[in-house]
DNA sequence: TGTACATCAGTGAACGCGCGTTCACTGATGTAC
DNA sequence: TGTACATCAGTGAACGCGCGTTCACTGATGTAC
């Protein structure tokens, strides 16, 4: 039967809403377009009326979880600019590693998305390219641009592979969970602070 | 029909590098037994006569691929050890990142580890505190110990994000791969530097 | 050393099940008059 | 505003296929005499 316009955005909202969670939860590959559709409230045949195939819904529901995501971080401080260490206190927390179907995208299924599609991969890119560039605004007093982005994107890169490796041990070694997202925090924020205070002598002996 | 020991022992190999090597290339819900099986030269139903279950053949799968590249490595510089900078360039280079199906198994399957059972965890555990160890070996002149092993988990854990992300993005933007790789490392190793020269006036004011 | 036989690695059919995708059909929505 | 009808979101059966696992069977191996 046919559902107005506003039913089926709603329908289509909560098709990438499932569909983000479970992917995040419990991987691409381990969860299928009918089970997507049942926590919709729809059916699988349904879903193919919003997206042409899996690869598609798998790159639409990584962008809106994302940016959800982001959205909301947004919202939740919105007059002022969080520091960097704030920012590191937030991505490197033991929360965040916890959160798996709420958390970020990147995060749940970063090794994941090398064997997808170009698309996904596309969308991988650009929502790095946003998480750099929030980064990038948070050392826009400290450092020149240069640095800044490079501190920036090994930064994003070091809390991707933290996150991983935290809940990829945890099950046999929780106390090793919590060290690894401890000692790659201080690790990147040791190198901010080196950054920021040698700036000069060291830049002369680098090229 | 019955088979010798030497050659069953052999079968039993054959399975888990087939194993290991797929499991790397297509993620380990995207290979399935009689794929590997096949691949080893066997049917679906030998590899029951080795491995219990799936799970159990991810597991000892996992660890095989992982010790033979170690092995591999410790051969190739038998004399000397290699300095922490050396190991660095080793880990992020982009050949590391293009070796999908020999490179490492963490950072093949890192995120997907997380949803794998406790056994599968605990090898993955046992495979990061041996790379830790020998980086932290690499750091012995340098470092105190407990700034050794600091730096060693935070560069494992920033090396497996730097090559998933590196990896996500290659098909959407190369050089944005490469930067990934280039950045992660030299802020690695910026922090190691920062380290060693400031050692002593950091460790007051920090507890 | 030669023979009889238990062992067990490997085979391949079969199990129930879920996969992604297609499609004829339904019936409320939205539009044209 | 009221009526006729085209549109199309959603349904659910069906497609071929591969999944992990089980099991009766085969026949060379390895052992006991």
């Amino acid at each position: 039967m046919r559902v107005s316009k506003e039913k089926a955005a709603e329908n289509r909202v909560a098709l990438l809403r499932a569909a983000s969670q479970l992917f995040r939860q419990r991987g691409i590959d381990g969860v299928g377009v009918a089970e997507v559709a049942k926590a919709a409230g729809l059916t699988h045949g349904a879903l193919y009326a919003h997206f042409p195939s899996k690869e598609a819904l798998v790159a639409e529901a990584f962008w809106y979880g994302f940016e959800r995501n982001l959205a909301e971080a947004r919202a939740a401080a919105p007059d002022r600019r969080p520091s960097f260490e704030e920012h590191l206190a937030d991505i490197f927390s033991s929360e965040a590693r916890d959160r798996l179907e709420t958390g970020c995208p990147m995060t749940a299924s970063a090794s994941e998305i090398a064997r997808q599609g170009s698309d996904v991969s596309a969308r991988f890119a650009g929502a790095f390219a946003e998480v750099v560039a929030m980064l990038e605004k948070s050392l826009e007093e400290e450092l020149p641009p240069a640095r800044r982005r490079r501190l920036a994107v090994a930064a994003v890169a070091a809390q991707i592979g933290a996150i991983a490796v935290s809940r990829a041990v945890a099950k046999a070694d929780p106390a090793l969970a919590d060290e690894v997202l401890k000692s790659t925090r201080k690790t990147i924020s040791a190198a901010c602070t080196a950054e920021t205070s040698g700036r000069q002598h060291q830049s002369a002996g680098q090229r």
